[in-house]
DNA sequence: TCTTAAAGGAGAATTATTCTCTTTTAATAA
DNA sequence: TTATTAAAAGAGAATAATTCTCCTTTAAGA
């Protein structure tokens, strides 16, 4: 993802244009892998030795909002974010604590049909995420 | 669940059993649903004024570790605590921040089956959980 | 009852995140 | 190009969930 392309992203969904914002999604582009707030604070220093703490916490705020991101958790986890690239799901190894996404529009298909003709009582569905626990293979 | 069946699930884990261990797995299982550890806190010190904080999380830590509760956590969210009773998944309404646990027996057969014939590369799947969210209807 | 390792209590420490307040800046229009 | 101004950034204090430390108490077995 190059600075034009995510110039762009910004502007579609009307958000000022700031060194800072560029940064952060720059950032979280080249961290692949669902950087936590620290991560991206580190990484961003190295060019960008005066960014504040609270300035990353409240661009990530914002790129929340906008779907461009979207936050993770896991259990003993801290707050972790996500390029926001449609519908996935997430693949956990508790053991080194890495997180992938797994997309699968088969099964997403198969999850629809079977929700269609399955209500929950008293629930309306609007998303389903897999959380896929288990071990990355070498 | 009554005391003496919680003492028998402490014994069964080999945990010593103590006053504070029995009251913290009668609030959770008395709070249902997906109480913090706030939550928990507030609702002992009714009965048990002199309970520390400190105690809590290590009670609820070598729970967890013992698989009689597990921990949930949802965006935006403070650590929860669910009784663990097998496999389930979460409904989790984001306007009411609300969780609550789904089972779906025939469900877990589909994903099953689904994945008995499509590996997924260099992952070897150890359990899989639906985060379904939407919105509990009245 | 005695012994002792395990657990609990109290509160300080840590740490991720938020908040407040001031300064700077991006975007727009003259 | 410059002026205007609301939005954003900076700095660091504040907050709050969780962990840690150290000392005391207690459950469980001998």
């Amino acid at each position: 993802m190059n600075t034009t392309a995510i110039i762009e992203k910004l502007k579609q969904k009307e958000l000022r244009i700031t060194p800072q914002r560029v940064a952060i999604l720059e950032a979280i582009y080249t961290l692949n892998n669902h950087p936590t707030a620290e991560n991206i604070i580190t990484y961003i220093k190295k060019n960008h030795p005066n960014i504040s703490v609270g300035t990353v916490y409240k661009v990530l705020d914002s790129l929340v909002e906008k779907n461009l991101l979207e936050r993770v958790k896991t259990e003993n986890d801290i707050m972790r974010y996500d390029p926001f690239l449609g519908k996935h799901h997430h693949l956990y190894c508790a053991e080194s604590d890495k997180i992938e996404d797994y997309e699968d529009s088969e099964l997403d298909q198969i999850i629809t049909e079977y929700f269609k003709n399955k209500q929950i009582k008293n629930f309306q569905i609007n998303d389903i995420k897999l959380q896929i626990s288990g071990k990355f293979k070498k």
